[in-house]
DNA sequence: GTAAACCTGGCA
DNA sequence: TGCCAGGTTTAC
């Protein structure tokens, strides 16, 4: 589920009810994730106070008081909820892991797919966080004079370039179809010969599809909840991803599927060259 | 590079 | 029953 987009919902729903909190207890109800919870996970938790909330590419960064962080990545079905004190604690199936906030709010780690991943380690020297490309909104950092540097060491496809985390931070698919879209570019393009032009297109869409999606809350196509529980509303405003067969919004080309890199793609044939 | 692996749930 | 899913890692 969560690319970019839905971190950063995620992050500014959670960080007014978490910051300044301290951590008075954890539960792990299934320590099995994408690699298995250390097992002194809840020891090192608790007790510790959350300094600050922060994402870097599709993780969210709990900054504790001992220079370490609580790193969480939600994977495909991945979701972090935040329940007051007030509100019952009914776990269910995929609730992994409860953290319990010295308020009496509890954040609960749930995740049907268990792809996600929760550690505690330094995010300075972490090896999850190390290699990640730039982020997108950094514009000293992510720009056209960047992506030229990756068009000359790399015969892969646009698509595959802008999914891969070491070129550029948060992109996954939905987004990058809708880049892509936007930019005018067709998915199995090869990088290295797009223009300059066409890379400046696409750090311009990049930045623009992402604040969309940002304002708009991420999307929930099937699943999507944010730190307290809402849907997103980016799901309405999709161009091309998971539109096959449906008209293209500014031309009504029937969109395109195919598959690029083992990932569905969707494209316009009319406005995508 | 490309494919398969990890895991569950939803849908045709 | 089989295929698909918003991600990442690992192995040919």
């Amino acid at each position: 589920v969560p690319e970019l987009p839905e971190v950063e919902t995620i992050l500014r729903t959670l960080a007014p009810l978490v910051e300044g909190r301290s951590v008075v207890g954890v539960d792990v109800r299934c320590a099995v994730l994408r690699r298995p919870l250390t097992t002194d996970f809840a020891e090192t938790l608790a007790g510790r106070t959350v300094v600050r909330l922060s994402r870097r590419a599709k993780y969210l960064l709990f900054a504790l008081d001992d220079r370490r962080a609580l790193i969480a990545h939600l994977g495909m079905s991945g979701r972090l909820l935040l329940l007051s004190a007030a509100e019952p604690l009914d776990l269910g199936k995929h609730d992994h892991v409860v953290i319990h906030l010295d308020d009496g709010a509890r954040v609960v780690f749930n995740d049907p797919r268990r792809f996600g991943l929760l550690m505690i380690d330094d995010p300075e020297t972490s090896p999850l966080l190390r290699g990640i490309g730039p982020e997108p909104f950094d514009a000293g950092r992510f720009d056209c004079d960047y992506l030229e540097r990756w068009r000359r060491k790399t015969k892969r496809t646009v698509k595959d370039v802008l999914m891969d985390q070491h070129v550029v931070a948060g992109l996954g698919n939905i987004y990058v179809n809708e880049i892509l879209f936007v930019a005018g570019i067709r998915p199995r393009r090869s990088f290295a010969r797009l223009t300059r032009a066409e890379l400046h297109l696409l750090v311009d869409a990049t930045r623009q599809i992402l604040t969309e999606a940002i304002e708009h809350r991420g999307s929930s196509i099937s699943d999507f909840l944010d730190g307290i529980g809402r849907r997103g509303g980016y799901q309405w405003r999709r161009r091309v991803y998971d539109r096959a067969g449906e008209p293209c919004v500014r031309c009504h080309t029937a969109i395109k599927s195919v598959v690029v890199g083992q990932r569905s793609s969707f494209y316009c044939p009319n406005c995508q060259r």
